[in-house]
RNA sequence: GCGGCUAUAGUUCAGCGGCAGAACGCCUGACUGUGGCUCAGGAUGUCGUGGGUUCGAUCCCCACUAGCCGCCCCA
């Protein structure tokens, strides 16, 4: 029988790079504790019509990217339900913040969420079929304050200083206006019309998005159509009074606070439910997708999904490329955030014998926040050593004289000393630091 | 979904139409309670899977699967 895999575009995650995605996401949940976000927990499927409805359906992620199925009827006489899995965050939290009238409270509604999403894509480096997001959304009714420009500001203002604290430097954040739903309609016609005469002279693949979504077309990297891209009108020109006041007020807020930005005029993001500001932190270093993290004002989100007027912001952080960002910085930067401690002390009971109190001396010194391994009698002594040395900065022998008398001896591996030390005392040996010489 | 490159030991990789290799890691070293550095031994394996060509295939051909790179798009 063929070995079973882990199937495509997934993977699993071990120690010890686990331990840095913990921290990570302690690093994340650190931050957004100090901007008043709490935690949103949402199912991992959900109803096919969220994401048909609220993500749109003409984009990339609901026409063909879905792992979606049908669920068993519930009664014959039933149609069976559409599912799919999330394939992105935001669309389940505006659902959840209308099924439980959170905007009712009156109170603006900040929220975050860590877990993994589902898209169908070619697998890539830093391209998973199941990949892991951190995100958060600001969102409220209007008399919250949910539509000010300063919540874009703290938003972008907030992931600045989250990268800061997760020592991620060199990125870039891109920012646009892509205007209100109506700007948005406008600009789709000006730009079709404006590519309806240059398109023949561009790319294969723009003459395709000239049709298809003109938007598009401002993405392109062919170096011969960039010329006439200059030449094409811009969102900025579309949009209307409030759109132009509210994305001055963004910037002049970045500005107050220092966070650097990159106007983007070509910024287009792929989810339908943009309006306004969208953004994009970029970094070198991680190839074709090299969008760190991205995110955007939904203001008509909450309507086009049923719920009531609530406007917000938000954005995801692609996790894994997070990781990939950190690994390929400079390992001290690395050992900054990760660390990996030794276990404070391998036990090596000397015989069988020996095991059960070696047990017990373990689970005594673990009640007092100690990392402890613990061998068995049945390895000769130079194994223990051996192991203890991989794993542990002091080595514990328990042989028949330590059980009689209560002494102990303790090898240190920092300082190659050796000692005797009683039981009641070991704790507060294997506390201090192994580099420090113990009596 | 399309195009290109790749798949050999636990890991990183070399290799050749005729008995499968290196480095690192792993195991064992005068059986008694001492590791790290050396030294001496030892084991690595369905050569990704399935077909085909051939006296003979890990090697050549085809298909499949997976990874990587690019496109598309995105986190």
């Amino acid at each position: 029988m063929a070995t079973l895999k882990a199937v495509r575009g997934t993977r699993d995650l071990l120690p010890p790079e686990t331990a840095l995605w913990n921290r990570i996401e302690a690093i994340a949940r650190s931050v957004f504790a100090r901007y008043n976000f709490g935690e949103i927990r949402t199912p991992v499927f959900e109803d096919t019509s969220l994401f048909a409805r609220g993500v749109g359906e003409e984009t990339d992620i609901v026409s063909k990217e879905m792992y979606t199925w049908e669920d068993r009827a519930r009664a014959q006489s039933e149609k069976p339900q559409s599912l799919t899995l999330r394939p992105e965050n935001t669309a389940g939290v505006v659902r959840a913040y209308i099924e439980h009238k959170l905007g009712e409270t009156g109170q603006l509604q900040k929220l975050y969420y860590i877990g993994p999403q589902f898209r169908r894509e070619r697998p890539q480096k830093g391209r998973y079929r199941q990949f892991w997001q951190i995100g958060a959304e600001v969102i409220g009714p209007p008399s919250a304050g949910s539509e000010s420009p300063l919540r874009d500001a703290e938003v972008l203002e907030m992931l600045a200083k989250l990268l800061k604290e997760l020592r991620i430097s060199g990125w870039t954040l891109e920012l646009n206006s892509v205007g209100s739903a109506a700007d948005r309609a406008r600009y789709n016609e000006v730009l079709r019309a404006a590519l309806e005469p240059v398109a023949p002279k561009m790319c294969a693949d723009c003459q395709r998005r000239a049709v298809t979504n003109p938007l598009r077309v401002l993405d392109c990297k062919v170096p011969e159509d960039q010329p006439i891209i200059e030449t094409l009108p811009k969102i900025a020109d579309c949009l209307d009074e409030d759109s132009k006041k509210h994305f001055a007020a963004v910037t002049a807020a970045l500005d107050a606070a220092g966070v650097p930005y990159h106007l983007n005029p070509r910024l287009v993001r792929g989810l339908d439910y943009y309006t306004r500001t969208t953004f994009e932190f970029t970094h070198g270093g991680l190839g074709a997708q090299n969008a760190l993290l991205g995110g955007g004002r939904y203001d008509g989100l909450s309507e086009s999904i049923g719920g009531p007027k609530a406007p917000g912001i938000g954005f995801a952080i692609g996790l894994d490329r997070l990781v990939l960002t950190l690994q390929a910085q400079d390992q001290t930067v690395l050992d900054t955030i990760y660390v990996d401690t030794p276990c404070a002390a391998y036990i090596a009971p000397l015989g069988e014998a020996q095991n059960a109190s070696a047990l017990a001396l373990a689970s005594d010194l673990r009640k007092r926040e100690l990392r402890v391994e613990v061998g068995d009698g049945t390895f000769r002594l130079k194994k223990s050593f051996e192991i203890a040395n991989k794993l542990a900065s002091r080595i514990v022998i328990l042989g028949e004289d330590e059980e009689k008398s209560g002494i102990l001896t303790v090898k240190n591996f920092v300082t190659g000393v050796q000692s005797k030390v009683p039981r009641e005392e070991l704790a507060a040996v294997l506390k201090k630091p192994a580099a420090e010489l113990e009596g």
